[in-house]
DNA sequence: CGGTTTTCCCGAAACGTTTCGGAAAACATA
DNA sequence: TATGTTTTCCGAAACGTTTCGGGAAAACCG
């Protein structure tokens, strides 16, 4: 392999002068400049990222963690943000890689050891819990991460994230405008962040618009199908009164939710009005169920960028306001809810 | 983060020892090396991977490169992957990272510059083509990689196989035993090495059985159930004359010879008898088919372990003899073969 | 023409680790 | 006592890069 030296040798120049050559320094002569990055490029070099992240600190490369688990072979949604992530730090000459943690692991120790190796220049959070203490840990560390959503009290991190509180309160609005009452609310896994989140907006919605709050009408879970399809046979098989419409966290819900109330002889939306926030995952198009599902939508795949903005500016120890960004999502009324 | 030279001035001792003793060197005393070990540990300390690699050539981290591809998300498959030999290599103490390339980006620039910054130390290559340029482009940059499978004539380099040419022939063979004579064969993508080595077994079990070889019965493809189903259908809707038995070279391409011949009108092994090779993919147990699968069954789970001595022990300098492997397979009989 | 600025360049140090070549001390051998 | 041998240690060099502090030459200014 090419090294500086090499470059410098062939050109009768000093390592210095090749290196400031080719990082664009500002004091090297234009021609000497062209002259080094032809050379450099000609003789296929590309710097060591040991070498440079031991005496500058940055190697360039950026990772996520995950753990492992049991089904992970069928979540789709997951490769889904390893490649629009690598995309996303490739198109900025950066590393992405995935470390995957064993299954019961404690994440810390990883952060830990990963940091202590000192290869990555930083780190890509998602799922975030609600108090989370990898951020206070990596924010103790000093190193440079980006949370996918947000977390805790105190929010002096970067992030991206969309207004969770708003959408939920959008979604359920909607409903209570068009005359419903006891609307049910099919969220997210309890400890995550954005799901407390949204329980605020649904709660938030409710009062506003002078409706109930019945608690046996949230329920958390998985946003799959299957538990879409659970749920909502649940709902209507207790004693309690029955929801009128029904709000689900993502689309495969909704799809479970069409399931489970056709099962039941429920039509939509004339017995029952549904709407969903939409992530725009691939092969799962609202506009394509029947009746039409009404969502608000943001999609997923928007989110790569500003994530890798945010964390290739914290590396480069950009402010924080410019790190912290909100993505905006529209509402697309379709043919899923009915006036009652 | 601690280093060694903090290691070394808490213990008064030189920082040469104390990587020797952390090393499990000769020549430091038993007492000495238990004393810097314990130190080590409770000022947490890790070893700068940068440092270790630039001198040592080790920096423990190898690599998967993956291309991007539409359906990604849809892939159950290619998680397991991850999520095996991640398990593997951390169980080694070594860091086990994936890198994703763009959709049709060309796969040895990619291997060109990570192996030109100098962070990995040996590849994992997964789905070797027939003749696959990779393989001569790593041997001759002297990196360490290990195959899972293998490719080309001259075959120099450390994998991790299992013996897809007689599996092909063992299921090839059962169904001739049985009287069977048209049997076609669901292969997979046509430059893929071991689609090939099967091929060979395929056609060699026919030879073998006196049954004639029919161009039109063998049909290659992506293995899910959609090429599955639209193969049978093809089969069963030419002039020519039809199978009576079908090789399927995975479970999953079985299941959609299910549905299609279940579309035709067809019964298992009734009017046609179906076989399959069994890589033991979650959700997806040919013993719970209706009726019930016969295959040759090697677990894909069952390769990590292999692949990653492998790789450690080419990154070790191991000689090459012990660094190829062949996995066993066993010949399961169930209940979806009929005698002709 | 003396002084100041600008332009372009370089040597040397530093990052944290491994490893080479010794070297002091302790011990055994002749 | 002199001579090897083993044990245990250390200084210094090296890996390839970035960066600090300076410095020579040219250009500019009054």
């Amino acid at each position: 392999m090419a090294t500086l030296k090499d470059i410098a040798r062939a050109l009768d120049l000093s390592i210095t002068q090749v290196s400031r050559a080719l990082n664009d320094h500002s004091d090297v002569n234009e021609e000497t400049r062209l002259r080094v990055k032809a050379t450099a490029r000609a003789m296929n070099y590309h710097p060591n990222a040991s070498a440079r992240k031991l005496v500058s600190g940055r190697s360039g490369m950026v990772g996520l963690v995950v753990p492992q688990y049991r089904n992970i072979g069928q979540d789709r949604i997951f490769m889904e943000v390893v490649a629009g992530l690598s995309t996303q730090f490739s198109g900025r000459g950066m590393q992405f890689v995935l470390h995957m943690m064993a299954e019961q692991e404690n994440a810390l120790p990883v952060y830990q050891k990963l940091i202590g190796t000192a290869m990555l220049d930083g780190f890509v959070l998602i799922d975030p819990m609600e108090r989370d203490p990898r951020i206070d840990f990596l924010r103790k560390a000093g190193v440079s991460f980006v949370v996918h959503g947000r977390s805790g009290k105190v929010i002096d991190y970067p992030y991206f994230d969309i207004e969770n509180e708003q959408l939920a309160y959008d979604l359920t609005a909607h409903l209570i405008q068009r005359g419903h009452r006891r609307i049910a609310f099919l969220n997210g896994i309890a400890d995550r962040s954005y799901v407390t989140v949204r329980e605020q907006g649904y709660i938030r919605a409710l009062r506003d618009g002078g409706a109930e709050v019945l608690p046996h009408l949230h329920l958390h879970g998985v946003m799959d199908e299957a538990h879409g399809l659970t749920d909502t046979i649940r709902l209507f098989s207790g004693d309690a009164p029955c929801p009128t419409a029904i709000v689900c966290g993502n689309v495969r819900l909704a799809r479970g939710v069409y399931q489970g109330l056709e099962a039941l002889g429920l039509s939509v939306p004339g017995d029952v009005s549904v709407v969903a926030h939409d992530d725009e995952l691939p092969a799962l198009r609202a506009s394509a169920f029947f009746p039409s599902l009404t969502v608000t939508k943001s999609p997923l795949r928007d989110s790569w960028e500003p994530l890798a903005d945010c964390l290739a500016g914290a590396i480069e120890g950009k402010p924080l306001g410019t790190l912290q960004r909100l993505g905006s999502y529209s509402f697309i009324e379709r043919n899923s809810v009915a006036n009652l």
